[in-house]
DNA sequence: CTAGTTGCAAAGAGTTTGCATGGCG
DNA sequence: CGCCATGCAAACTCTTTGCAACTAG
């Protein structure tokens, strides 16, 4: 849907792909990118056209805000994410995983699992072993 | 944290466990209610104290709104969900599969997935068929 | 040049809060 | 009777939108 390479769409997409393990409000994107001279509506226009193209997915966070999340890159491409509820880091599942998943879904619960939509939420190894 | 027995909140528990495999958003709430007299400050008071002592579950919606639903019922205490994306109804996994799930994320990934906070998103057996 | 994009400010939408009134226990 | 909860309306916050100015191609 963008036709036109502008400096505000370049800052954006460069921003995201230097956060991809990070699920990040339009607040705090904004934020940063003020001080280039990128304003929030050209922010919010922007990522609601990334988002249809699949370039970052939205992770629905605590209601109040937003949360996006770069998943262009090779390594994000079609995984399926985990993110803890204490450091708030996110993971991907290792490919073997999220299929053995998603085969299991299917054959006891006959559901198709979305890997794009759906986040496990959870404690990751250090979280979990720190209390 | 409620300490008073008001009939706003007779009506609330009452109407969300009339409801327990939809997502309700407040808006839907507040107009189903609003004729018993329920004031939608009292909706929101009340949803929030039902979400801390674990009662109703917040499953992000589509970020515009919050969405809620009924946990508290045996039979949905302690499930992991399924929500499809098409009709958007909501399911629980068999206890079996659910324990299955999250023995081979801590074994795999060394994840603890946490049931209450995640939501398995995708297409139900019937919306798979018809689409 | 021309159409798509931006910035700004105003409008919308959902949620929270202050305060006086009313009701549970 | 005392304190908590309610209702109302105003305040907040996040998001969307209209419009004139700007700019990529």
């Amino acid at each position: 849907m963008p036709q036109y390479q502008t400096k505000q769409r370049k800052s954006l997409l460069d921003y995201l792909a230097k956060h991809p393990d990070e699920q990040l409000s339009v607040r705090k994107i904004a934020l940063d990118l003020e001080p280039m001279g990128i304003s929030l509506s050209a922010v919010y226009r922007n990522i609601s056209a990334l988002e249809e193209t699949g370039k970052i997915r939205r992770c629905a966070g605590d209601a109040r805000e937003v949360l996006y999340q770069y998943t262009d890159a090779e390594s994000c491409k079609d995984r399926l994410h985990m993110a803890c509820i204490r450091c708030g880091k996110t993971y991907h599942l290792a490919s073997k995983s999220a299929e053995l998943l998603m085969e299991q879904l299917a054959e006891t619960e006959e559901f198709t699992l979305n890997k794009r939509f759906t986040v496990l939420y959870g404690a990751c190894k250090s979280c979990a072993q720190n209390g």
